[in-house]
DNA sequence: CTCATTTGTTATCATTTGATAACTAAATAT
DNA sequence: ATATTTAGTTATCAAATGATAACAAATGAG
């Protein structure tokens, strides 16, 4: 197998990963929500519950950036902190209720999206591509 | 096929790549290149010679925006314009050899780490995930 | 018990990014 | 030939993001 062809098609790839959800995710607009935000948001309701450190870390943020931009959605009401009996530094996140409600418009937008974008595909074709994203999820991308 | 599943399988796997190419990018830090910048240098490696006004459309960036930070670009003398004969509006962007050789670089350097994830696979495996990769370009991505 | 470390906070400032208005020059349409 | 549209520029302002210093409180190690 030729990598550095593979690598070609990675990179094809991933920037066509990008272009898309970009493009899908381009219109949703929630009132008083930054980009940041929205990804801090989007973090907590794929991994929840979280840490601080967690948001931190996996989008590359300072811990007081963090800090700060979870602030605002405490005060929007759309998250919130648990605090850890075992270690009172810490604290879980999680979406409260109305950030819950929120984020499930939100995905409920995208599926719709994603629907429009695979309904031209055979029952065949769906599983082929359910497989594929199995296979990079398994061989690639869950390290 | 269940379309709900699939969908929280996609979701899962575009927040996995954007995470993995995340962290791959992270560390590759260009002196005077910001994030938007880079994003455009990127772009212009991928598509070359491109416009400003798709630069502009496919970055989500507006076209005033756009040109100013192509122009620092150019200033860092990264990339240059070629005049359009036919219609002399537009211009199409290239690399000079100075971004080539940057690119080139940064490529390189992630496809180093690209190896590093990829270097437990077996070569079935390898096409496996080669295939997978073709499935999703052009069942999914391609449109 | 004391000191170091971990986890997070607050404040502040610089830089980057986004948005918009007013503009130019070339091309196209009527 | 004039008007309109297209492609990009320049300037300016506001908002978001990034970086850093100084801090506090809880935990853990010696």
């Amino acid at each position: 197998m030729d990598k550095g062809k593979l690598f070609q098609q990675f990179v094809r790839f991933t920037t066509s990963v990008h272009q898309v959800t970009n493009d899908m995710t381009k219109e949703i607009k929630i009132e008083n929500i930054t980009t940041v935000q929205y990804k801090i948001l989007e973090f907590i309701t794929v991994s929840q519950p979280v840490t601080l450190s967690e948001i931190s870390e996996c989008l590359h943020l300072s811990l007081p950036n963090s800090s700060r931009e979870l602030k605002k959605l405490i005060q929007s009401q759309l998250c919130e902190k648990i605090i850890d009996p075992n270690d009172r530094r810490k604290f879980d996140i999680r979406l409260t209720e109305k950030g819950t409600a929120l984020m499930n418009e939100v995905f409920q937008q995208l599926e719709l999206k994603f629907q429009e974008r695979i309904n031209h595909l055979t029952e065949s074709e769906l599983e082929e591509m359910e497989e594929a994203i199995q296979i990079l999820q398994t061989k690639f991308l869950d390290r």
